[in-house]
DNA sequence: GTCTATACCTGGATAGAC
DNA sequence: GTCTATCCAGGTATAGAC
């Protein structure tokens, strides 16, 4: 019998939850742990017994986060071998689950994580981040995509798509994202591609 | 004799210096007033009686910057005229604000404003923002940028040279931004010009 | 593991003398 | 306009019963 148990991961998974919408609309700062009592109805003591500090939750969460990311990534990696195909796949991937759970997205991208988890690498040298770095690079190496400063063919290909991500979680964009996936791919890609002799 | 106004505009000045540093080093909610206090050696009561609340600190702060960026915008307009010109005047300058004066572009691109000015537009409608998606819409019409959706067309424009200054206030980049400008602005260009037809 | 009650303190803001 | 002293709300975290 594991019930119990179950029950307490549930209820660790739904301050979780409410902690991921609270913190994305108010902010970190502005939602105290009573608010997350409130809405969850779960007591603050069990908060405190889940996960000692408040920091510590804004730290699973993006744990979580990035870890979903990651792997995501990493199925890309096993399913495509060009360059080109990855990163248009992980762009994909991107706009979508931005659409699905843009409260994740926004908490990520946004968030500036570095003022309440002061320990904390910036976005995007996470993990999912240095991977998508890596396939650039091995893109460069293949002569795939042109010969160039790695970093900056890492945000010639992502800057675009991840500025219209900020766009639409800020509600600019009327459409939804997939809707401008092969326009803003094709800008992204034909930047940084090798260039045709004739051109 | 306007001494005593200048002394007064000296402090305001020395608040606001010095409230932009804190708030890009510790950030917004860890930076205390008391902080600023004992920082500038001004008294509480003279802070307040300057700006009267915390957050209108950071407004005066985000309405200074954004107006030192707008006039650089309108100033860029007048001294060209294509939208190709104008763009990478545009790129440039903001990469080397971005080295002058890091808290300054720190403060306006990495903050999340809305999270403590709940009633300020997100920074990509701010006036020098609009303004640029100005100059970008202009020249679709002329033909020099390729038919396409405008939002999609800023964001592979400036979406990577802005991903760039990210890296760079993150401490991730070796080198200073405008060494990277070329090849940024070739890979952001070439992304969204008019295609040969031979391509 | 879960709860209630509460300790403790930080920090925004004001009062009122100068 | 500037200062010091102070107020007090709200928030993190803990104690201790169940």
């Amino acid at each position: 019998m594991t019930t119990l148990q179950e029950k307490s991961q549930l209820k660790h998974q739904r301050i979780l939850d409410m902690a991921l919408k609270l913190f994305t609309r108010r902010g970190f700062f502005k939602t105290s742990v009573h608010d997350i009592q409130r809405e969850t109805q779960v007591s603050i003591g069990s908060i405190y017994h889940h996960f000692g500090n408040k920091e510590a939750i804004a730290k699973a969460l993006l744990d979580s986060i990035e870890e979903q990311l990651f792997l995501a990534v990493t199925e890309i990696m096993s399913n495509h071998q060009s360059a080109q195909e990855r990163c248009k796949a992980i762009i994909s991937y991107l706009f979508e689950i931005s659409e699905a759970d843009p409260d994740a997205m926004h908490y990520m991208l946004y968030a500036r994580h570095r003022e309440f988890l002061p320990d904390e690498k910036p976005v995007c040298s996470s993990r999912p981040f240095s991977l998508m770095k890596e396939i650039v690079a091995t893109g460069i190496e293949a002569g795939e995509i042109r010969e160039m400063d790695l970093n900056v063919a890492a945000v010639s290909i992502f800057g675009g798509p991840i500025r219209l991500i900020f766009l639409r979680l800020d509600g600019v964009l009327e459409q939804k994202l997939p809707h401008y996936l092969d326009a803003c791919w094709q800008s992204s890609w034909r930047g940084v591609t090798a260039q045709p002799p004739s051109w």
